[in-house]
DNA sequence: ATATATAATAAGGAAAGCCTAATTATATAT
DNA sequence: ATATATAATTAGGCTTTCCTTATTATATAT
């Protein structure tokens, strides 16, 4: 099996573990990696012989050790490329990941470093994701979820969970919903837990599912 | 056959073209990108069906209109990231080649020409090659083989023209023989064309083989 | 507790890209 | 001009990664 796949399957797991929690089911790996399940099942087989994976037939997976430290090492190379690609190269944040996707997985060990001098060791990624240290320490990461802002109270945007999804980073965009942007939260619906928000001038409602990738910092 | 794969036959075939002259045979394409003749053979002829080089069996390829366009864009994809490799996260001009490999089949059209407008469009990489610009048109090459400077004349490197053999790159790095340095001709072997120069302060001498990969621009 | 639906795995097969060994074509030397 | 050496191609096979179809395991509903 390729370096390129074992790394793919690698991301994914882990992706997918914060996303929908341990263990990753097949399904949802297929779903993502856009294979059939049958193929996933194959995959994780041969990454179990290699201890990459702990994987239970017909129950998931989970990431052993040394394959969370192999995900760490392609977070990093990823976000890392990712703050290049909006910094220097005036990549739109909604649009960095497929490119840095592309990028992380020919980034030798020293272009990585180098990368991050470069960039002067940035934190967090376009997105607001904590980005892993040379040694794959990741930093402390703030923000609360928008659900518990106060009705009536600002609060500032840390990050946004979601950075596959490119349709709903484009309409976040579109409603100035971004990493960084101070919004007011105008109505909460308790019945369906849709939030109403000013972001700049415009009021928006966002759904509950939406609402869920959204990380913030309070404002007094 | 993935694009991948196409990506490096096409590349190499260019080089060669180049180097050794059209049409290419099979056996330096073999060993350039280190497969058998017999893998070479069977990758020319559906190369062939798909129009993107002409293929004569027993004598040898050459690359179509259609294939040296996507030749020079991932020329140009290659000699830009060896400029922001260089210049930018200061890796040494005889070590960019291998990382520039790795990124060139995995960057898209926008981040190509974004990254073009980052360096500010460099016409050259930094082995002296000319970059082709933005509609694949190739900048005129200035430079005249070492051979050319008379015995006692000075002469400036614009070019190494052999950007892919690491060892010769390094050898020539440790002579001071890198471009952009300027040089003096000490004397020139009628019998075997070996040449000797002084570069910074250090005389050595180089043979007609490393000297035939050696452009330079005549000093008054 | 059993029938049914869903999810996961196993079996068998295809395409890509490589290999070695055997064959065929071209070049070289006498 | 022919024998020999070299280079290139064809034939047949292997591995990886995917697929589809069939089977098996788990979850759900009555």
């Amino acid at each position: 099996m390729s370096r390129q796949t074992i790394e793919e399957y690698l991301e994914t797991i882990k992706t997918l573990e914060e996303m929908e929690g341990s263990p990753v089911k097949t399904s949802s790996l297929a779903r993502v990696l856009a294979v059939s399940a049958a193929s996933v099942s194959e995959m994780l087989q041969r990454l179990s012989e290699k201890e990459m994976v702990k994987y239970t037939p017909y129950s998931g997976v989970s990431l052993t050790e040394r394959g969370m430290q192999q995900a760490l090492k392609l977070t990093r190379r990823h976000r890392l490329w990712e703050v290049f690609l909006n910094r220097h190269l005036d990549i739109g944040w909604e649009e960095v990941y497929d490119e840095a996707c592309n990028l992380e997985h020919n980034t030798s060990d020293l272009v990585a470093e180098k990368l991050a001098q470069f960039l002067e060791n940035p934190a967090v990624c376009p997105h607001g994701s904590p980005i892993p240290d040379s040694r794959l320490k990741l930093p402390d990461t703030s923000g609360t979820p928008i659900d518990n802002v106060i009705k009536g109270k600002k609060a500032r945007i840390v990050r946004i969970t979601n950075e596959i999804n490119a349709e709903l980073l484009h309409y976040l965009n579109e409603l100035g919903i971004v990493p960084g942007a101070e919004i007011e939260v105008i109505e909460k619906a308790s019945f369906d837990g849709t939030i109403t928000i000013k972001a700049g001038e415009s009021i928006k409602a966002i759904s509950a599912d939406v609402a869920s990738f959204i990380k913030v910092e309070l404002l007094t």
